[in-house]
DNA sequence: AACAAAATTAAACAACTGTTTAATTTAAAC
DNA sequence: GTTTAAATTAAACAGTTGTTTAATTTTGTT
């Protein structure tokens, strides 16, 4: 994973772009937007990503790099299994939460052919939490905790897909719960939803069907 | 839900549109790349739906409205509550696996406030979808077999969230799984993944804490 | 065959796209 | 204070964008 030096200025940027590749895609956002927004001029994204396309792989670098830090550090902790991935179910929609513009850029633009070379770091690094995963989730069936018949790569596409899903259609849900105001949103997130996603995951940990 | 007249010209544009805008995203997708692959002139999209944004609108409607035919036979249908539950996912994922490009594109651009008009018809056709989900989980309470205290509007984001994240990140998931050809992979959703939602959900439905 | 409506076309439109250039300003080093 | 490198700018570049126009062809009706 390559390392890329960040000025302010850079940051600014990077900011910007995350904001407006969120709100209207990748290729629906100009390099004019973006120097509008952030206040500088058209020439200097080239002249400090080089283009549009390594702005979105640096924007990416730079929103992930400490996801990873994170699940390493849980896998040391000591807790209960079932507490242990509770935990993982907050930290993965903490951070995504905290992150919600660049993870629905990657979401949709991580099939496209073009944007196949910006994903590669991405891939890495599911990679890497898969493992975390697979770790913390052997821990609970050593313990007698959790069934031994699990299929741990279906446990990730629940715990972010349920949030991903949930977020993605954040207009029907404000409407449809009331979540008037961006803070109940946030709430509701932070209680309800995760409450659900950590019942679902414990039901399939240790129900027996 | 307006009406539109569909020869099998406007069919070709629609199905050519529903891949491209898959592939590229809406932004992405040039009505000269539309034009080109279903071999008709540039104008004649214009000349047809009236513009860019509401060939999206009819494109939308053309593969959402027999979903919520789908849903309200088998509301009627004399089923135990589980294996109704099981059905619903199976229509669920059946439907979006055969419409993957259309959904892939509403989950992207349904936040964008540019394309609010397109949305209004796919919201009042997920009001639709919830009313049948509470009625099939109404059913099961009543029998004795769910708990009460499900909250219905979150189950969908988790069937629809842990299906879409698979598919959004099929690259990586074919990989991991060695899902080598096409079929392995629509196979794979049809056994394992379908079985890995159906299961989730009836561990949260019937299961104790 | 004659007419009218619908379908299709190539060309043009103005606006916008990402990127590069060359000139100018700012900052740092000596 | 002079020199060198970095940062910033406005302007131009060559393409592409969605849409409209006006002319032509095809189709269906009488």
């Amino acid at each position: 994973m390559s390392y890329i030096e960040l000025n302010d200025k850079k940051i600014q940027i990077l900011d910007v772009a995350e904001k407006l590749f969120s709100d209207k895609g990748f290729e629906g956002t100009s390099i004019r937007d973006i120097s509008k927004h952030a206040k500088i001029n058209i020439a200097m994204v080239s002249y400090y990503f080089g283009s549009k396309e390594r702005l979105l792989e640096a924007l990416i670098l730079y929103k992930t790099s400490d996801l990873k830090l994170q699940l390493e550090n849980l896998l040391q902790e000591n807790l209960e299994p079932i507490e242990k991935v509770n935990k993982l179910i907050e930290i993965y929609i903490n951070r995504i939460s905290c992150n919600k513009g660049i993870f629905r850029v990657i979401h949709f633009e991580i099939n496209s052919e073009k944007r196949e070379k910006s994903m590669i770091a991405f891939t890495e690094l599911k990679k890497g939490n898969l493992k975390s995963v697979e770790s913390i989730i052997a821990q609970g069936q050593a313990k007698g905790v959790f069934r031994k018949d699990i299929i741990i790569p279906l446990l990730t596409p629940t715990i972010i897909g349920t949030f991903f899903h949930f977020h993605m259609n954040k207009p029907f849900f404000v409407e449809l719960l009331n979540l008037n105001t961006e803070e109940m949103y946030n709430n509701y997130i932070k209680t309800s939803l995760t409450k659900h996603i950590q019942q679902t995951i414990k039901a399939l940990l240790v129900y027996e069907n």
